[in-house]
DNA sequence: ACCTTTATGCAACAGTGTTGCAAATATTAA
DNA sequence: TTAATATTTGCAACACTGTTGCATAAAGGT
C-alpha cells in the first residue's frame, strides 16, 4: 500500500476518520484477520465498540476488508488485497486458521482451485479455510 | 443410514434420549446444515434451548455432526457422512450456500483438490465453501 | 426394583451484533 | 473563515448467541 491510511479511506468513498483510521491502521500492523473483539481489545477505548461495528461494516462495504468465516462465536475480518472496490469484492483466495493459537491469515498466493460442481447450482465465490498449525505452533 | 436414530447414537456411544432423537431425526428431515437457531425454531418447546446446544456439543464430539463455518451471525452443523467417530472427523468435503435463501448444504460428491501451501503451516483440514443461488433461487 | 451415571430444564450470565438518537466531526459551499 | 449540510460517533437499550451451576428427571446396568 503505497498511499497514507487517509488517502486509502478516501479512495474508497469514505470520509477520513479517527476511528477508521485506528482500524485501517491496526490491521495493517497486525497483517492478520481480526474478529471485532480483538480490535475492540486491541483499540481499548479509542473507539466505542457500536462505531467499531459500523467501521467495519464501512469497510466490507467499501471493499476494504472482507469477512473471512469462521467456525467460532463471531466472524473475523481481513485487509483486502487492493482490488476490491464496493462495487466487487475479488477474495476468492484461501485462509489458514492455527488450531492451537487461533489466529486466521490470508494466503494470497496460494491459488484456489476450481472445483466440479452440480450443475444445478449457480456458483459466484469461493472460500477455502485451511486449519492446522502455524509456523509458530507447529509442534 | 440402515440404522434407527436410536441405534445409530447408541453406535456412537450416546445414549438414547427424546432430545437426541428429535434432532438427529430433524437433521435427516431437513438434509441441509442447520443452525442452533433454526432447530430451536423446528423443534418449539420440544426441547430446552440450553439441552439443544449440548445435543449439539455431544452430536459433535462423537461424530455425528460437523461444524460448518459461516460468515453469519452463527455456526451451522450438518450431519457427518458416516465415517467420522469421537476419534476423528472426515468431513473434508465441498459446502455450499446459496445466497439468497440462506440454506447450505454438503456437496459429499465434490472432490476437494489439493492445494500447495507454504511449508511453514501444518495443514491438517480443509473447509471449501461454495456461495451462489442453489435450485430453487437461481435467477 | 435399585443404583449410578448422564441428560434435561431452568435461570442467570457474558459476549455478539443492531438500532435510535443527540452530540460531534468532516466536507462543501459561501 | 465561516456557515450549512452530510456523515460519523458515543451512548444506551435491546435481541440473539452461547455457557454454566444446580436441582430434577431419565437412562442403562445390576
Ligand atoms: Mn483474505
Ligand atoms: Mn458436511
Ligand atoms: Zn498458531
Ligand atoms: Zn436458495
Amino acid at each position: 500500500m503505497t498511499e497514507t491510511p487517509a488517502q486509502y479511506l478516501h479512495h474508497h468513498g469514505l470520509r477520513k476518520t479517527l476511528g477508521r483510521e485506528l482500524v485501517l491502521t491496526t490491521f495493517l500492523d497486525q497483517s492478520r484477520a481480526l474478529s471485532h473483539g480483538e480490535l475492540n481489545t486491541l483499540l481499548g477505548d479509542q473507539l466505542n465498540r457500536a462505531s467499531l461495528y459500523r467501521v467495519l461494516q464501512s469497510f466490507e462495504e467499501s471493499g476494504i476488508v472482507h469477512r473471512v468465516p469462521d467456525d467460532e462465536v463471531s466472524v473475523k475480518y481481513a485487509l483486502c488485497s487492493g482490488a476490491c472496490s464496493s462495487e466487487q469484492h475479488h477474495d476468492n483466495h484461501v485462509h489458514f486458521k492455527c488450531n492451537h493459537c487461533g489466529e486466521t491469515q490470508c494466503l494470497p498466493e496460494v491459488k484456489l482451485p476450481k472445483v466440479k460442481t452440480p450443475d444445478s447450482l449457480k456458483v459466484e465465490s469461493a472460500e477455502l479455510l485451511l486449519r492446522g498449525y502455524c509456523r509458530h505452533c507447529a509442534a
